[in-house]
DNA sequence: TGTACATCAGTGAACGCGCGTTCACTGATGTAC
DNA sequence: TGTACATCAGTGAACGCGCGTTCACTGATGTAC
């Protein structure tokens, strides 16, 4: 069996990967490890190769899972050009993202692992919530007010919990509700006309 | 041992409350047979006179888990009479809230499971949503407008996502900034006054 | 009201399986000379 | 450029523990007479 260095490498990134997607889908404590090493070719005994444990394993993956969000949702917002603070909602409360919760915003699938998980864990997800609030901030009309962050702030939370409730709800009309209802809403609900400061 | 009718009935109300809190505060899959068992006063042998195997129980649990919500809020609600809508925002966003996610809503902790879960984890947790819409409806300006059903689905979608992250992120003062942020934006949110249409 | 008996909630030991972790081994890599 | 050797990624069997589940047993309940 060939294991040269960048086969190594390789290696951990393919199973550090299939991890970050799998605790998506599944939750952190469902994938055990002779599954995830197989999925990535390989066999459970030389996992210990690459991570100190399981745990560490999912610290790891989790962080993935939460480095990937923002990045991806900001390519999403500027495929609309004119409007990019409506790219991002409509594709974040799409139902492509509803669907495909192990390759989407982490926030949603491990916002209850995090707030259980000890701080690194919550650093990441910490770090995340920021990312995203500066993102939002940055779309809305007057990107460095108060009210930026504010909007950005509900528009966050609106948007994780609709996703949240769009994956978990029994009734397919009940969640399509959700999410377009959500981003009609927020789709409104811009920064208002500045009323008294003025540009 | 005593084991009249009464308090069999009694055991298993005990031992399902006592899972309906853990696994808001646990997950649910964390929480254990023996240790559900001795926390009710029990042994974990006697657990198979209640409930058909562990997964019987922790669906059973998450419904109770989930009926709580919505009567608990509402009763919160109604200590601001002038304000029942004020009174839910502030109560589901405080600190309380937050820091109590055992006896909390669960559509926050539990969402993520029944993102995953069957049907009939899934079912219990629409009529939660459900009966979360139309309480918050209930409390808008016009409570059987579209828009006061379209109000309550941002509210409720933002309150959900806001508690989950504040309770996920490391930074107390961004946590604190989540829930004091969304109730501010939420309780200026109200129903507009009714622009074209009149009274 | 008392006695005999069936029921069954609760006990605690034991079973067995899943799974994280360990370990001796293999053979390609890649370095030393 | 070739040869000897150390390294180490990957293998797969084995270990051991946690935990869900089973089971024989106990003794109070509560019904039959």
């Amino acid at each position: 069996m060939g294991h040269s260095q960048s086969e190594k490498a390789a290696s951990h990134d393919r199973v550090l990967r299939i991890a970050a997607r799998k605790i998506r889908e599944e939750g952190v404590s469902r994938p055990n490890i002779a599954e995830l090493m197989k999925e990535a070719g390989l066999t459970h005994g030389g996992f210990y190769k690459h991570f100190a444990s399981r745990d560490d394993l999912i610290v790891q993956a989790a962080a993935v899972a939460l480095a990937e969000g923002s990045a991806k949702m900001e390519k999403a917002a500027w495929k609309n050009k004119q409007e990019p603070r409506a790219g991002l909602i409509d594709s974040y409360l799409g139902k492509q993202h509803r669907d495909a919760p192990g390759t989407g915003c982490a926030l949603v699938s491990l916002g209850g692992a995090a707030g259980r998980a000890d701080a690194k864990f919550k650093s990441a997800y910490d770090h995340q919530v920021r990312a995203y609030l500066e993102l939002l901030a940055g779309l809305e009309d007057h990107p460095d007010s108060e009210e930026a962050r504010s909007n950005a702030t509900l528009t966050l939370s609106a948007m994780v919990g609709a996703i949240l409730m769009a994956r978990a709800v029994d009734d397919p009309e009940l969640s399509d509700e959700l999410l377009t209802t959500v981003a009609a809403q927020l789709n409104q609900h811009r920064s208002r006309p500045p009323a008294e400061q003025s540009e």
